[in-house]
DNA sequence: GAATCTAAGTTAGAGCTCTAATGCTCGTCA
DNA sequence: TGACGAGCATTAGAGCTCTAACTTAGATTC
């Protein structure tokens, strides 16, 4: 390790002695939200990483996934699926657009709807993308035993319904 | 449900219908990857909220937090802290200085190295923002048992690393 | 039939995030 | 001593994300 990051590193252990006693209600390590987030963290970092050379980031592969399964869907709609509100939504899908991955057509009856759908391109761009992403979720699936995969999914399934009741 | 949601979910089903068949290879709710995300999504949305009286975004709260624990470290320290990269970590400093909610001062020693403390102001932002985000964590612990943290914990852990090592 | 309500789509603005690239300081090593 | 390498700080540019606000279309209700 070398001087310059040695000297920041002794001033942060050093200060830490100093006050670590009690700056915060609750240490950083027993916060299950940095565990969280961490997680997250590491994901989004190791997908993007994986789907650059399929020339998408990880918003514009979440809304070619569920447009894939769902054609001809609304953005709102398809927004709620993602888990973002209607005007993030609106900016991935424009850049999508402006790749002609994606085409959006007036619905028959209802003037303010615009039905979604991947384009051929888009299409071929999803197939890449999903195969790479898929890898991944396939080496995460692969480090734990089924039960361990149930627990894990059980416990997030419990933060979210905790995270949305607490929410004001 | 009114009738203009009905319409997008009725075309929704009956497109899935049609196409369920196979059109990903792996089923997004068996993806481990989808319910991290959701979980952080949660997180993320009601750390938001809380902290929202206290003038702070999360990003703002987590680069105080650790400032608070570690006097005078540098940007790119805390980026690494914060799990950000340093132009982010930039971004968000600027913000906190405009604000006058911290100060960055030159390294004695090191004519490179800027120290970023927090300033009166900061503390007591800080404060107020801490224990709106504890309240959130506290409640977020006591929905669980001591087994099923550790468990929670020990689980998104082995999700990081096999994420940093799966990451070309 | 008109007022009201709900949902979709959009724009504006602020903030966070990344990669790529640059300039600087310092330490190491030949 | 001089070249090299590593780390810090910063800028530029692209993209994602949110809230707030507005507009429009369709449905409900009186």
């Amino acid at each position: 390790m070398l001087v310059n990051a040695l000297i920041t590193q002794r001033d942060l252990i050093a200060e830490r002695g100093r006050y670590h006693a009690q700056m915060t209600s609750m240490p950083v390590s027993e916060r299950l939200g940095s565990h969280i987030k961490r997680a997250e963290q590491a994901l989004s970092a190791t997908k993007a990483a994986v789907l650059r050379p399929a020339g998408v980031t990880v918003a514009q592969y979440s809304a070619l996934l569920h447009l894939s399964e769902n054609p001809g869907i609304s953005a709102a709609a398809l927004a709620r699926l993602c888990g973002v509100t209607p005007p993030t939504m609106n900016t991935v899908l424009n850049n999508l657009q402006d790749r002609a991955l994606i085409e959006r057509t007036p619905h028959e009856w209802h003037r303010n709807v615009l039905e979604t759908r991947l384009t051929d391109a888009g299409r071929a761009v999803m197939a890449d993308a999903d195969a790479r992403a898929v890898r991944v979720e396939r080496a995460l699936a692969a480090e734990f035993t089924d039960e361990e995969r149930a627990a894990l999914a059980g416990l997030l399934g419990r933060c979210v319904e905790l995270l949305e009741r607490e929410r004001p």
